[in-house]
RNA sequence: GUGGGUGUAGUUCAGUGGUUAGAGCGCCAGAUUGUGGCUCUGGAAGUCGUGGGUUCAACUCCCAUCACCCACCCCA
């Protein structure tokens, strides 16, 4: 049996890949126009970045992460999510002592969480994501959470929801916990198992289970936002009215919660409808203790991850067509075997003029030759042969027309880049 | 971790115990002796996931196992 990729992986072949670069070429630029620059971390981090940043009672860490002991018996984890490598890489590289706010975006990282894989969901999975470190007023909340919108409707994206809640500070939420668990508490025995279990060691998340039990019990439970100290409500009454300004449609869902711990203030998640509901394609929000927790200053931030393979996912959802590139402009076709490198030769020099040119390696028949050249979507065809070799001179047919020209071999280089510009020319005017 | 589904040609799939396991698409060739798309004709291509069992006989029934897909939980 041949080798398959570990379970919970893909491959992005080769037809995929105009579409990973116009997504990130749309991402790249998007992230430019604010401000952000790229940064990059690696791929794995010592597994206590992630225990300190992202909480070692959430989900994630307590059983997502893939870790393992290096041959130093140091305890490597693979990233299981972005942020923390970025904030990593802020503090360690200094960069809290330049001109703030630090604006930077990650492209593609790839992502690791040890979970069954199914429908939007992978072992490896690839996230952009941007970060906005030292800034802690509310614009920056809208600055990323609009540029991320921007590039989701670029990328033709339409009717996905845009959820925001705030889930307070060190402040405001021992007073909110205390006030949850006494709810709760008058309801334990109607909470499923599993939230029994966070009762104790995370009762936030039993806002977001999904079992009925659960949601009748939450229905009426206090919310972070009844519990939100002065600075917390101001922070978010003036988000709602800077989202508004910038004609942002957003609902208000008090029961997001997420599963990071490093979160304050405000969260937010940008969801997809699917056959069983919705489906985050985007999450982030606001995180002032994290970089004074990975051993920065105390410093606020924000930011956002979002799944490339769920952009993808939802590209096709919604029938929106997919970049489309001809691999080859121009196919050197030889009749006979005198003639392969001769018409290798010339599709050299093709490329030398700036020109995508292909030609055949093997000794293929003409007709295969022609066949194969269709279906890279060639322009031109030229055509090497005995005939056309002796009187120096090979034929160049367009394979929309049908039309054929004897060109001289020296001249075929200008004559073609000319023909192809001719033909973008109408392109771009019929 | 728990539950459901599916494994047959390169690929998508048909095939409910009985000759030599089929089809569409793809691939190769021919019709067109130097020309693609459309059409027609022909051809190559299969350890029927793997291991065991039942049977005169198994792709088909039974058991085990592996892989993939889907769902729950949680998330991107």
């Amino acid at each position: 049996m041949a080798i398959q990729s570990p379970k919970g992986t893909k491959d992005m072949l080769p037809q995929d890949s105009a579409t990973w670069q116009w997504i990130e070429q749309t991402m790249r630029e998007e992230a430019a126009l604010a401000g952000y620059q790229e940064i990059r971390t690696p791929v794995f981090e010592y597994t206590e970045l992630f225990e300190r940043g992202v909480g070692d009672t959430t989900d994630i860490v307590q059983k997502e992460m893939y870790t393992f002991l290096d041959k130093g018996e140091r305890s490597i984890t693979l990233k299981p999510e972005g942020t923390a490598g970025a904030v990593r890489a802020f503090v360690e590289g200094k960069l809290f002592a330049g001109a703030l706010p630090v604006k930077v975006y990650y492209l593609n990282a790839p992502i690791f969480r040890y979970e069954n894989p199914q429908s939007g969901r992978l072992r490896e999975h690839h996230q952009f994501g941007m970060e906005c470190f030292g800034a802690k007023e509310p614009t920056a909340d809208t600055e990323v959470i609009a540029s991320i919108l921007h590039i989701l409707h670029r990328l033709g994206l339409r009717d996905l929801g845009t959820h925001i809640n705030s889930i307070g500070c060190p402040v405001c939420r021992p007073g909110y916990h205390q006030a949850l668990k006494e709810y709760l508490h008058q309801h334990f025995d109607q909470l499923c198992p599993v939230c029994k279990d966070r009762f104790d060691k995370n009762p936030l998340r039993i806002l977001d289970c999904k079992e009925e039990q659960c949601i009748r019990v939450t229905q009426n439970a206090p919310l972070t936002l009844d519990h939100l100290c002065e600075e917390c409500d101001q922070h978010f009454k003036s988000l709602k009215e800077l989202l508004t300004a910038q004609g942002i449609a957003f609902k208000v869902n008090p029961k997001i919660v997420r599963g990071l711990d490093y979160y304050t203030k405000t969260v937010f998640e940008i969801t997809m409808q699917t056959s069983r509901g919705e489906l985050a394609l985007c999450g982030g929000g606001r995180y002032d203790g994290l970089i004074q927790e990975i051993g920065g200053p105390a410093m606020p931030g924000v930011g956002f991850g979002i799944g490339t393979e769920r952009i993808i996912m939802e590209l096709t959802n919604q029938g929106i067509p997919l970049p489309q590139v001809s691999v080859s402009d121009v196919f050197v076709a030889h009749l006979g075997e005198e003639a392969l490198v001769p018409a290798f030769t010339l599709a050299q020099a093709l490329r030398r003029g700036q020109i995508k040119a292909d030609s055949d390696h093997g000794k293929r028949s003409l007709k295969a030759q022609f066949r194969f050249a269709d279906k890279l979507g060639v322009k031109l065809m030229v055509i090497v042969g005995g005939d056309e070799m002796s009187r120096g001179v090979v034929k160049v047919k367009d394979m929309a027309s049908g039309e054929e020209t004897e060109v001289a071999l020296d001249q075929a280089v200008p004559y073609i880049q000319a023909k192809l510009n001719e033909n973008k020319e109408e392109a771009r005017h019929g």
